[in-house]
DNA sequence: ACTACTGTATTAGATTAATAATACAATATC
DNA sequence: GATATTGTATTATTAATCTAATACAGTAGT
């Protein structure tokens, strides 16, 4: 796990965004056992109570559940995650489109933009 | 303008962003003279403190300067900005395709994701 | 010359986020 | 049954951000 934490942003914050995704790609399966809050906080290098929060906020989504004194838990409700997923790619597509339309960059410019890039990678 | 500021981040960086982008956008011209300090602030409804952080960090940037009592102005180096546009452009389409596959979803699903977006549009 | 407006500086207070250091109750695990 | 590990709670401290209320020096416009 890469834990990438900067300062420009709650930290707490962007572990949830992680953990989200890692569950979302399916590097977290549906039912694994997370490592503790501890251990957790241990890797990525904070405060566990800046883990714990992270974690109780995540719960708050339906992504995470605890069970009091064995652990923490991914979702099993794989039909959730693959919703979650698809939604969050809309609001990224959405996202995307009109950071660059605030560039002064059009949709059509962008698609052509994507394309070359692609098109440069699979000749490279 | 609009300014859509939200409290999950730092508001002198995201005034920072939005002049950032009316600059590169084309909507403040080079050489254009921007509204006081305080004027902004009132606009933005932020404290002027807070605008004049956001505008004296911008200007470490190049992309604006003040003459000291008769305003702050744009940029007239249009090099500077064009050369910015297209730096920034590449950066978010980098960034989304990291996200996009932090989400599970190769280059090559998100392009085609697009392409079918971008499609329904058109026929609207 | 005078007035209003410019960017800038200063001091203080409130809020949020993160860290630090403990502590507790419940339960796996041995 | 004893021990270690679990999530959780509490209190205090520090730092960053935002707001608030002024103040000042320089100059454009009259």
């Amino acid at each position: 796990m890469s834990w990438n934490l900067t300062t420009d942003r709650p930290i707490f914050s962007q572990i949830m965004e992680i953990i989200s995704q890692n569950i979302i790609s399916g590097k977290y399966a549906p039912g694994e056992k997370l490592p503790s809050v501890r251990d957790l906080a241990a890797q990525a290098a904070v405060n566990p109570n800046t883990m714990q929060k992270a974690l109780s906020e995540l719960e708050k989504t339906g992504l995470v559940f605890a069970k009091r004194t064995s652990g923490r838990y991914i979702t099993e409700d794989i039909a959730m995650i693959q919703e979650l997923k698809s939604h969050m790619a809309q609001e990224k597509i959405q996202e995307f489109l009109k950071s660059m339309e605030s560039l002064g960059i059009s949709r059509e410019e962008t698609a052509a933009l994507l394309t070359e890039i692609l098109k440069g990678e699979k000749e490279a």
